[in-house]
DNA sequence: GATACTGTATGGATCGTTTCAAAGCGCGTC
DNA sequence: GACGCGCTTTGAAACGATCCATACAGTATC
């Protein structure tokens, strides 16, 4: 429509074409003088760079693409905007897609992607995409993976140790005096799930005093997931039921917890404990305030998108794992089962 | 790199080069036979279209951009969602942007939109950008407002009646028999806050009884911002504090909660009731679950994409507003002062 | 057998930018 | 005044797809 292009910049500012561009890219190779009269048209005219056309002559995309598992997780849209703000300030857009842990939409996303030619790609994966992210490596995209450690390590990872995370949950319970466990989480697709259950399964081994871990499988990590696990439990006998559960992540215990004593009044933590992963905003405006394994979201979100850009710059690097410590945040859903002041009794 | 051009598959194929590129947009003008071949050799090849190319001669673009308010809120997230969903069955690309209540990032997303030359629009805005959208449409560039009415009617529009929504608030408010209520909100540049303040006063001039409405400001409308009014409340000698309180948002009412229940032990809602809006899915988790005005966020998301790409499709459609109406859910927070049987749900 | 018509296929022009080799310019040196 | 040296500027050739006017083959019609 109002197509002002390039060519018209130049006849305004009486330079060439060639010029312009040298200002938009280059623009201390170009004389003072230059730069003024091509900035003034530029203002007059109401240029706006064509990015389809830049694209294709210099190859260079001002996209990257992120594909996250779950966008309604507060845990995942920190991330998000972690990268967000790292990319804005690199006059970078994000192209977003949600898999919702469906690997047709995963697989969806990452041909658009290709197709886009985005300058990288962040994934927080579900399937098993490495040969997909090795095609796209091939045509000169390099790839990210978040939140998720990348076992071989042929891409670079920006993760939380997942396993060190459910192993300091788990002690804490166990020092808390709870001795019969249950991890709640699914699907184990999820590595992220696999690692917190078998962190959970380290801390028992090692502890000093015999605890059970028992596995109460979900088919998501979602509240709703954590609703149903809720009203499994409790359709048990009071005395076959764990005195403490560990969530896969908030949003299964606040499910948990929302079952439990929202609509069932058990006591929280006197009768069972509970712990989530993520530390989202909501744990701690809970009905009992939770206690969780706090990741550094944003953080995780930044140092993504910076390595990804250092990966463009030099495709020769090696992939590199970037493993953050999550953090124990203690609130009232685990408080000492003994009760009140005493602790060692 | 990899480099497999429409050429090459043409080769491969024995057509043309012409030919390719019409089974990949007009499939039905092509005799079956090529179709086949051209398809094996692109699936031998590899092939995948370049879309810069694509958009620089044809002029259409496959993404669309959002740029929204404050993705940390569930709401949005839901939103969000919904726009994606839409959008993914188009096969288009969502690219998102987070304003978070700033000007500055609000332009710059704009800017990046019209250099991309995304096919649409949808945003919901912050600041003024009237002017900004008006350019973008002159580009051939529509938008749509998301979350807000567009008062002139000059852009079409899809949101949620909020000053109906403040209305019903506060009338449930009154028919549980508060009369002193406080509205807590802010910024008051935010046209979702001052609609719902206005619905919650006309409501009081309306009520049968004599109703005090106080407006409790915030700068934000965010947990902290919920966190931050609780306190004051709290400082308040007790007889000076409102019998209720409707938060602009469940975000600030879940600090509000915070502050007062789980931090101070107040009792709801017995000393005071607390209402809030949108029911985001953790309105329900909550320290006490509670009530809120229902927006249905995903519908929001996919009508303003479709009728984005109405409006692509036809330019000189006139701009129309959708509006929802908002759905009371009460829970706990807001039961009955008089104390009464029904308390059990 | 000439003509018209339909359905496909072709290939060169085109989109708007960046790139790059070459030219132009001003100035100092010999 | 010829030459060389930086610093700027130039203009035409890409980039890879789509568009479109044209060509062509095959069939129907008279």
């Amino acid at each position: 429509m109002a197509g002002v292009r390039i060519r018209d910049v130049a006849q305004h500012a009486g330079v060439s074409v060639g010029t312009v561009s040298n200002v938009l890219n280059r623009p201390g190779d170009v004389s003072p003088d230059s730069v003024e009269r091509v900035n003034q048209a530029i203002e007059q005219l109401g240029y706006v760079r064509n990015d389809a056309a830049r694209k294709l002559r210099a190859g260079v995309s001002t996209t990257v693409g992120f594909v996250v598992l779950d966008g309604q997780n507060p845990f995942f849209t920190d991330v998000v905007r972690g990268a967000e703000d790292e990319a804005s300030s690199h006059n970078l857009a994000i192209l977003y897609g949600n898999t919702d842990e469906d690997v047709a939409r995963e697989r969806m996303y990452l041909d658009l992607f290709e197709e886009q030619q985005v300058r990288g790609v962040l994934i927080s994966p579900y399937g098993d995409i490495h040969p997909r992210l090795e095609r796209l490596r091939a045509r000169g995209i390099p790839a990210v993976l978040v939140d998720r450690f990348s076992g071989d390590g042929r891409f670079s990872s920006v993760s939380v140790d997942s396993v060190a995370g459910g192993r300091m949950a788990v002690e804490h319970l166990i020092d808390s005096g709870r001795r019969r466990i249950a991890f709640v989480g699914g699907p184990f697709e999820m590595q992220q799930v696999r690692d917190r259950l078998a962190g959970a399964r380290v801390a028992a081994e090692n502890a000093v005093v015999p605890v059970e871990i028992e596995v109460i499988a979900t088919d998501a990590t979602t509240v709703e997931a954590g609703v149903v696990a809720g009203a499994r439990i409790l359709a048990r006998p009071a005395r076959d039921r764990p005195d403490a559960l560990f969530a896969a992540n908030d949003l299964v215990a606040l499910g948990l917890l929302q079952a439990l004593v929202v609509d069932a009044r058990m006591l929280v933590p006197d009768e069972i404990a509970i712990i989530g992963f993520d530390d989202i905003p909501f744990a701690a405006a809970a009905a009992v305030p939770i206690s969780s394994m706090r990741q550094p979201g944003r953080m995780i979100g930044r140092t993504a998108l910076r390595i990804l850009l250092e990966e463009t710059a030099d495709p020769e690097l090696i992939p590199r794992q970037t493993v953050f410590l999550p953090e124990l945040v203690v609130r009232r859903s685990t408080a000492s089962a003994a009760g009140g002041a005493a602790r060692g009794r």
